[in-house]
RNA sequence: GCGGGUAUGGCGGAACUGGUAGACGCGUCAGACUCAAAAUCUGAUUUCGGCAACGGAGUGGGGGUUCGAUUCCCUCUACCCGCACCA
């Protein structure tokens, strides 16, 4: 171990810049600045009670942006609450029979002590926690005013149940036919269900994407498809009984492809449409059929992909361009409920799937559909006789009045003909369903609906808002212990006295992280969500950080609910994150033993380059996200105490760009440590030199340094405008390199010296503060950088007088000359054609062609 | 299947609007200090040939545009992510 003077004692000067930092209010927002705001926010954090390497990066990043666009002069903003509802609550209270409530605040007490040691410089004065009735109660009130809007309506509909969590889960929550969390197999069930009319702004959400130009493409496209709009026509298909008499009534059916109808060959409805129901009444077959549908549900879908299967009802619909056609109605397991009208016409020819349909159930292909220039009856007999659809554009044939059209020209004039005959209609459909936000579960925010059996769905009237969760419940059996409850749910009905019974259900936890953003602008007004003033003063969210994992669920739904707000007087606002920027995950290698089972980094040495645990070889797996599931994780607090908050900044920020991810590694941490003492010996050297003003007649060597500081903080700050903080930490070691190498005894060395160390503290400051600060003070100054502003540089300084530029002979290079900046063409090429390795090249023979881009290149053809 | 992205030394990654590829870091090797080790410092480190000067090749593969391509265009390959019967 070094002398204690040689390190930097980490442990006592980190802890001594938080207090200072706490103790002068650094990081609370500044009332009437005229300064221009800057609203910072990382995604707020589940309290788990573990703080994780996933953790220190977002809000490391985060701080990055606040520290610097403090020093740039902006007035800050920059919270931080508890997204505190949630599963994994409750699934403490049934394991280790701990309250939701209790075991929640006890992480958040234990997490708010885990963040402390990192120096953020969050304004904790602001906090928020989702759990509280302070909090949720104005979530009550704003839904409540989302049911009066219509933005918010009760629907039974078929939902996706988690048989393991007893829950009802969104679409979103269901992947792979799994639930999200449980992984179990997902359940088709009917349930009355709470509904945000999310689809009301189907299109201007779509249509806004476009103006959230700083977001990441990736999250904009992904999002652009989730909506996915689509236009096509609803169409009317008169039904024909078995006995060919009419039913009097229609099948509806939503179609992109109007253009095709002419090579209609079937009709299709979901097994959950209530025409099937219907059918199924004397049709033990069809109820069969339908039942073994709802079995697999979505559950194996991955898998029952190919198998397309289909049950003839016997009915038959009628052509809506020629009614003597009629085309046979099955009952499909491919065929949405909840997309279009839940009922599709087929056209073999021209899609896959109903080719394949087709042909599994002997239907006849039409082809309508040929490609331009394509002999119309050699195609139509290849297309007919083959397997394959011709999906592609081209001119539609053997259609009546839509033949020699092209594609989209037959779409239109189909739409019109249906129009005039009553028969459908021209619409946009959008993948987006409305969000259902009921949940039954005990740990969310309560819906406050009171059910009566007269009256129907009552809301709860204002005075009696908050409904706030009981704390006596049990958890000894699975489901919602709301509806047990012994007295909890029993009230009277609020329009009409008599006895009714409390909605049991709980939000969706989305819903409170819909609008934290907003209440974090006025968090201790307690008679509305937030103050209009304020909220409208800070909103919106300059820029926002998070996974990407949220990159459509929670970002929509808080785009949308900021809409929503608006809608009912909350705020004057479409677009809660003007900026969003989405971090790459934390990474580690992972290692198995022998047996297969999972071991942990600490566990595992390499002795001589094989990797080993206990004296047995193990296997060295590629680098995940860091989970516990697989081990290989790395506890921030055991790096902090070890190497210190900056050195595990550092390390967070330097070597992977910000939006990928990053690979954990003992050596990195390392480094980063290596580099701050390096960085504390430089500033003790450094604070030996009196302050002193650089002189006049600088050395040139000097100079140079001088110059390349004040290269150094107009990159660096450039680098951190754009999230390149990986770069900003290299220029900033490169500058490190430049200063300590630099050769002090000449004219102004100890000046420059001294003045480089300077700057480097207060461009570093964003990513390691607490060691820029007592560098800072070891210079002698009184001010602190959190107060501080961002260095000036001299734009006269940023280049030299003389550029070194490349000569190169046919694109090679062969040499470089150094000219005076501005220095004409022809003096370049004359300096570029005196380089020897030039004349090698060359060999005697004049040059064919010589271009020069001034401070650039010379390029000589020969 | 559809949509999006990525590919640069042993490794993570740099390279602004087409202009000296490999910044910065890690690792490795050699050396200094040391009784020794750690720490620290110095030097080397794309690759091939060569003692060297120097020369050849080189940014996933192939092709193109250009005086000049990691950067632009076409094409192929591999991997990653999102959606997935959306009619």
């Amino acid at each position: 171990m070094a002398s204690p003077e040689e390190r930097h004692n980490f442990r006592r000067t980190e802890a001594k810049w938080q207090e200072t930092w706490t103790s002068r209010n650094c990081f609370t927002v500044e009332p009437n600045s005229p300064k221009p705001k800057y609203y910072v926010l990382e995604m707020f954090p589940y309290p788990s009670g573990r703080l994780h390497m996933g953790h220190v990066r977002n809000y490391t990043l985060g701080d990055v942006v606040a520290r610097y666009k403090k020093a740039k002069g902006f007035n800050i903003l920059h919270p931080m609450g508890w997204d505190a509802f949630g599963l994994p609550a409750e699934n403490a209270a049934l394991e280790r029979g701990v309250h939701p409530g209790k075991w929640t605040r006890q992480n958040i007490k234990d997490m708010r002590e885990q963040f402390r040691p990192l120096g953020f410089s969050l304004d904790w004065s602001r906090e928020v926690t989702s759990c509280e009735p302070e909090y949720y109660k104005h979530e009550q009130k704003m839904f409540l005013d989302f049911l009066k809007a219509g933005l918010a309506y009760r629907k039974e509909s078929w939902v996706n149940w988690d048989p393991v969590e007893h829950t009802v889960l969104a679409n979103e929550q269901v992947i792979d036919g799994k639930g999200w969390r449980s992984g179990a197999d997902v359940e088709q069930r009917k349930l009355s269900q709470w509904f945000l009319k999310i689809t009301h702004c189907a299109e201007d959400l779509l249509k806004a994407i476009e103006g959230l130009d700083r977001w990441p493409d990736k999250v904009r496209v992904m999002q652009h498809n989730w909506i996915g709009r689509s236009e096509g026509a609803r169409v009317q298909w008169p039904l024909v009984n078995a006995d060919k008499t009419d039913r009097g009534e229609s099948l509806e059916v939503f179609t992109t492809r109007p253009d095709t109808l002419f090579g209609a060959s079937f009709c299709a409805i979901s097994a959950q449409h209530p025409l099937a129901a219907k059918l199924a009444e004397n049709n033990p077959d069809l109820a069969e059929f339908i039942a073994e549908c709802g079995r697999t549900g979505t559950s194996t879908a991955a898998i029952e992909m190919a198998e397309k299967k289909g049950f003839d009802t016997g009915l038959r619909a009628r052509h809506p361009f020629n009614p003597q056609r009629t085309v046979p109605v099955f009952a499909a397991n491919f065929v949405l409920m909840d997309y279009g009208s839940g009922a599709i016409f087929g056209c073999p020819g021209h899609d896959e799937r109903d080719m394949e349909f087709a042909r599994k159930y002997g239907l006849p292909v039409y082809c309508v559909v040929a490609p331009v220039g394509e002999d119309v009856k050699a195609f139509t007999d290849k297309l007919e006789a083959g397997s394959v659809a011709f999906t592609d554009d081209g001119v539609i044939v053997n259609s009546d009045f839509l033949n020699g059209l092209k594609v989209d020209a037959a779409k239109r004039a189909a739409i019109e003909k249906l129009e005039g005959l009553k028969l459908g209609k021209g619409t946009v459909q959008y993948r987006l369903r409305d969000w259902g936000v009921s949940r039954q579960r005990y740990w969310g925010c309560p819906i406050p609906i009171i059910h009566c059996a007269t009256c129907g769905p009552v809301p709860v009237p204002d005075k009696d808002l908050p409904v706030t969760l009981p704390e006596d419940v049990t958890f000894d059996k699975p489901g919602n212990p709301l509806e047990r409850h012994p007295t909890w749910k029993h009230v009277k009905c609020p329009s009409c006295n008599a006895e009714a019974v409390r909605e049991t259900d709980t939000f969706d936890t989305f819903v409170e992280s819909s609008w934290y953003f907003a209440r974090f602008c006025s968090p201790h007004v307690d008679d509305r969500p937030f103050d209009k003033a304020e909220a409208m003063k800070w909103l919106p969210v300059d820029q926002y950080i998070g996974g990407v994992e949220h990159a459509v669920l929670h970002l929509l739904y808080s785009r949308f609910y900021t809409r929503a707000m608006s809608e009912c007087g909350y705020l004057d606002l479409k677009e809660p994150f003007a900026g969003m920027f989405t971090q790459g995950m934390v990474c580690h290698e992972t290692y198995r033993a022998a047996d297969g089972t999972w071991l942990e980094p600490g566990a595992v040495e390499v002795v001589n380059g094989v990797a080993m645990a206990k004296g047995q070889p193990i296997t060295v797996g590629r680098s995940e996200k860091m989970s516990k599931s697989k081990k290989n994780t790395v506890d921030p607090q055991h790096i902090i105490e070890t190497y210190g908050a900056d050195a595990a900044r550092l390390f967070m920020l330097s070597d992977s760009p910000p939006e990928r991810d990053l690979e954990w590694t003992d050596a990195g941490i390392e480094g980063a440590w290596r580099f701050l003492n390096r960085l504390w010996r430089m500033a003790a050297a450094a604070s030996e030199i009196p302050a002193q003003d650089i002189p006049a007649d600088l050395d040139a060597s000097a100079a140079t340094v001088l110059r390349q500081i004040h290269r150094a903080i107009a990159a660096v700050g450039d680098d951190l405008e754009k999230f390149r903080f990986n770069s900003a930490v290299a220029r900033i070691r490169e500058l490190t390199n430049r200063v300590e190498d630099m050769d002090r005894s000449v004219t102004g060395g100890d000046a420059v010296f001294r003045f480089g160390v300077s700057i480097v503290a207060q461009i570093v400051n964003p990513l390691t503060p607490h060691i820029a600060e007592e560098v800072w003070e070891l210079l002698g100054n009184k001010t602190i950088l959190a107060q501080g502003s961002w260095p000036a540089h001299d734009p006269a300084l940023l280049e030299d007088s003389v550029v070194t530029i490349a000569v190169q002979v046919n694109g090679k290079l062969r040499g470089t000359i150094a000219v005076a900046k501005g220095a004409d063409a022809k003096t370049c090429e004359t300096a570029a054609l005196e380089l020897p390795a030039v004349a090698k090249q060359l060999d005697g023979k004049a040059p064919r062609k010589v271009i020069v881009v001034p401070e650039k290149i010379v390029n000589i053809v020969a």
